[in-house]
DNA sequence: GTCTATACCTGGATAGAC
DNA sequence: GTCTATCCAGGTATAGAC
């Protein structure tokens, strides 16, 4: 793997950073000194401190977007469909949790790349429930309120970053597994 | 209904925008010009705008404490215990959805009473969790991870208030339902 | 209860030396 | 690539008049 660059450790040290406070409460000093040097120092590998959240967001942004791609196109059925949106949440939460937190709470700060992010949500948001009303349809998934459905799921896999540090190293295929027999089989017995 | 006082509603409008754009990037003036006056008469009123962040989590966080009590000492089983949970998280959010998102989004930019924060949420969580241990040692909930089980009602159900609005004027108890039929029973035919 | 005026501090960002 | 020094806009909050 290739070495971090510095601008990319800058990213990477704001993007936890984010995290605990939110963008707005995060100080240039703050980076700064997480990185062990001066705010004017970062200056010179990052334009701004706007450009790192929208270099921390869009990335994320765009492989929910081509993950769902990658999952429309395929030759599966309703349920195993679910089932891959489940692993590509949870792998990109393992993989990003910093970054997808500040996706999650921080979207709303990004000034020109705002309404290019709420289209790739957008879209995803179609997409997904698209999936769930043709398997009502084909009688794969059970007749429920498919914003409802859409909506409980997505709160439970856009939280994931919150909650997977808390587990340790967790097994990918065994969370996923988890969350597949609770949000699509429920609990009752 | 008593006559809002000027105090509340300050309170409300500053929920209001601590809900759109965190409370680190509202500032007073902001909040004046919410208002009609200017940021120093505001202070007329209240404190600082960190009593007023105070004010907005504690009386919500405190309502979740005394909703779980009242579950607890009840006579019933843990799928009607957390139907009522359920219940309890629908009503709150339709009651009261932009505290309750600087609840979810803002907790840790409390300083004083971060402590007592945390430690409210801390019980709730602990009261959950042992609902559903018991549900799964009495086979009343089928045998699943309790934690992700936890997570998972939590993530959706802290998320209500990004999504209640959406929904036009929301029929509480079929709400309740559909999320109950959903996070209980599953979609699966 | 609201205003004007203002104190004081901290924010993002730049210039120019090393 | 990092530093010191600095700019200036904007933050919270107070004093005192009306």
């Amino acid at each position: 793997m290739k070495k971090e660059t510095r601008k990319q450790e800058i990213v990477r040290i704001a993007a936890k950073l984010f995290k605990s406070k939110g963008y707005s409460a995060v100080t240039m000093r703050d980076l700064a000194t997480a990185m062990g040097i001066k705010a004017a120092s970062l200056y010179n590998h990052i334009d701004s401190k706007q450009a790192i959240l929208q270099d921390i967001i869009i990335d994320i942004a765009e492989d929910f977007t081509s993950g769902m791609q990658t999952i429309i196109v395929g030759n599966t059925n309703s349920i195993e469909r679910l089932e891959q949106i489940i692993q590509l949440h949870v792998r990109i939460a393992v993989d990003s949790a910093d970054n997808l937190a500040a996706l999650n709470s921080d979207w709303m700060h990004l000034e020109n790349k705002l309404e290019y992010y709420l289209k790739l949500r957008q879209d995803y948001e179609n997409n997904f429930r698209k999936i769930i009303e043709t398997g009502i349809l084909n009688r794969e998934i059970a007749s429920v309120d498919p914003d409802v459905l859409m909506f409980s799921m997505l709160s439970t896999l856009r939280s994931l970053y919150l909650w997977i540090p808390k587990k340790g190293d967790v097994k990918l295929d065994e969370l996923s597994y988890s969350l597949s027999q609770i949000l699509i089989s429920g609990i009752n017995i």
